[in-house]
DNA sequence: TTTTGGTCTGAATACTCGTTCAGATAGACC
DNA sequence: GGTCTATCTGAACGAGTATTCAGACCAAAA
């Protein structure tokens, strides 16, 4: 099998005129340093968490809405059974995105300021482009 | 099977001390409403285009990257075949979160203002709670 | 304390979707 | 034209995961 780092030998080689096995590495170094500053496990977890579409509804209705809500008002926005939506919700807290409020037998659920300000962000630049 | 408003409408009971069938009926056209309002498809995509652990790596090293990059960098960024890299390349383009640029036989990819918006939203939020 | 109501949890299933493979496309060079 | 290189595309497989079912938990009422 060829190198894997063939292709980016010859692109080097085109872009710097000249190119030799330093020249790889040092590339190299420089994208996974690149690579290190900029994967954090958190953030990823949070965009996974709100890629589902039950998570993602659950979560924009607790953003929009003035105050917390009851589990029994959200089941009646998503076409799941009440275990997937108790499943959900857990997740969005894991994630930072929710919070749980007890009260007596029912739970009420909040987005996080966090939620709010990344659904901000998403609508303002997905209008565009 | 129970009526899939009976928890809604008992909590109604408790919330407002009496409740009717238009009390629950106004109560659910409330939540369609915020649901409308709160649902976005477009956005939605974005998140279920970062949630993929291969996705969200390219986009995160194009986004912290100065200027854009090819192709043939981007593959030794992430554990997967070329073909796989051209896909979730393919998927950040699509979504608004990357730009190509082709320069003879070699692509350039680079991250969109909307891209770099978002992650900046991302980490802000993420770290404290 | 027994029952009822609301929600949660764990395990198993069903299905989505990311990956790969094979082949296609397109540019550069001979 | 023919070849070589870089990347893309489509279809099919397989791993991961969302959903459901069954049962547990906890609070309130009886």
């Amino acid at each position: 099998m060829p190198q894997a780092t063939d292709r980016l030998r010859r692109h080097l080689a085109d872009e710097l005129g000249e190119c030799c096995d330093e020249d790889v590495q040092r590339r190299l170094e420089e994208l996974d340093a690149l690579a290190d500053d900029a994967f954090d496990d958190d953030v990823h977890g949070v965009f996974a968490v709100l890629g589902d579409d039950t998570r993602y509804r659950l979560a924009r209705v607790l953003a929009v809405s003035e105050d917390d809500r009851c589990v029994c008002e959200l089941e009646a926005l998503v076409d799941v059974s009440e275990s997937a939506v108790s499943h959900a919700l857990s997740d969005l807290v894991d994630a930072g995105l929710a919070t749980r409020r007890k009260d007596g037998n029912w739970r009420y659920y909040d987005a996080t300021d966090f939620a709010s300000t990344l659904f901000a962000a998403a609508d303002r630049g997905g209008t565009d482009e």
